[in-house]
DNA sequence: AAGCCGGGGTC
DNA sequence: GACCCAGGCTT
């Protein structure tokens, strides 16, 4: 094994062998060749895909990858584009590290492959927010390269037809997998193949109620035998998710309000916010707020994630209705803004909700955001 | 190896 | 409301 090569197997099937030659011509009649990142392949557009379909649905991608590929055309454009304009377009889509790693390799393409994809494995690998499956995936797309892939659909034709005990998310199951895949995967037609096994996933061996009678791989399937596609694959164990309070501050001057951008990391990491607090005592006691009074108390609206669920409860300090001058002496009352933002860090932005703004915003953020601008509108 | 990281579609 | 989706990164 040289210094350029994977340590990750490569496929080992025969395109003869009843496993490919069936999927592979279901595929001809059946498998999805007009999806937007199909037509025309380039490494770029399709890396941006599968990054984009990590753990979100082809539905959900389509619109997204259209404004992204129209606004950066290039993976240089990418790369000299702005964070907070990636994320901006990303805003929505969840999982916003990938938006930050996608920015940070499409520089590592610019400066260090002159701005031309790589196209070897490793090279491929190393890129930030590319994994195995996913430079697999792109490789083997474009290039026909004899890598094979585990995604969640592939994960799920293979749990089934090989009926293999135990979630996927303990590591000696994902292995295993892995070899299966290996086993199964052609060294040719292997775009076609890759492609067809993500097709059967999506459109044949549905999470609930598979379609097993169009199925081209019903004859071995061990699930299908057992008539039991409940059982494959084995589902995540589930925990009760816990709760977490938070308390948003609305800071309200005119038609703009302050928002915060959030550390690189975390939860919403880089995205902009509203200033947050874990106990409405805290936020009084905030610099931000100091003496100023609280106008409104608005409804607490729950936000689920994968691990928590987080209720938010807005709180409206509307500066506008407040003797500003009185209570903060140096500074007239039109300038409150001003005065305030000298006092937090540089991280805010007074954002116009009455116009067109380019940042990344997370879902709860950008759900107020537009009741405050409709509530303008309709001058309530 | 296990935990973290969003938001939406589907049933 | 539960479950899952074209996973990868961090610890």
């Amino acid at each position: 094994m040289n210094s350029n090569s994977s340590q990750y197997p490569l496929a080992t099937a025969k395109v003869s062998d009843p496993f490919a030659k069936s999927v592979l011509a279901w595929f001809e009649q059946y498998g999805r060749k007009h999806l937007p990142w199909q037509q025309n392949k380039t490494l770029y557009k399709v890396w941006l895909s599968e990054v984009m379909l990590q753990q979100t649905q082809v539905a959900t991608v389509i619109p997204y990858f259209a404004r992204f590929t129209e606004r950066f055309p290039t993976v240089t454009d990418l790369a000299n584009g702005s964070i907070d304009e990636v994320l901006h377009l990303w805003t929505g889509l969840g999982y916003y590290a990938r938006a930050r790693n996608l920015h940070k390799a499409a520089i590592q393409i610019r400066d260090e492959f002159g701005g031309e994809f790589p196209t070897t494995f490793d090279d491929v690998l190393a890129l930030s927010g590319v994994g195995r499956s996913t430079a697999g995936a792109i490789l083997s797309s474009v290039l026909d390269a004899p890598h094979p892939i585990l995604d969640g659909n592939v994960k799920r034709v293979l749990s089934r037809y090989f009926a293999v005990e135990g979630w996927a998310g303990e590591k000696a199951v994902e292995n295993q997998l892995w070899q299966l895949s290996e086993s199964v995967t052609p060294t040719e037609q292997v775009a076609d193949f890759n492609q067809a096994m993500m097709d059967l996933g999506a459109m044949i061996c549905t999470r609930s109620k598979p379609k097993c009678l169009l199925c081209p791989l019903q004859e071995h399937c061990q699930t299908n035998a057992m008539q039991a596609w409940d059982k494959f694959p084995a589902k995540k164990p589930k925990k009760t998710l816990p709760e977490r309070q938070a308390y948003f501050l609305i800071l309200k001057n005119g038609s703009k309000v302050l928002l915060q951008k959030r550390e690189a990391k975390g939860i919403w990491g880089g995205l902009f916010a509203f200033p947050q607090f874990g106990s409405l005592e805290e936020l009084k006691r905030s610099d931000l707020v100091g003496n100023l009074q609280i106008s409104q108390q608005l409804t607490t609206f729950r936000h689920t994630f994968s691990h928590f669920h987080l209720d938010i409860t807005p709180i409206l300090v509307d500066l506008n209705v407040q003797k500003i001058a009185k209570i903060l002496p140096l500074v007239a009352e039109e300038n409150a803004g001003n005065y305030l933002s000298t006092v937090s860090s540089k991280a805010d932005y007074w954002y116009d909700f009455s116009q067109h703004n380019e940042i990344g915003l997370a879902t709860p953020v950008k759900r107020i955001l537009d009741e405050l601008a409709f509530s303008v509108t309709n001058k309530n």
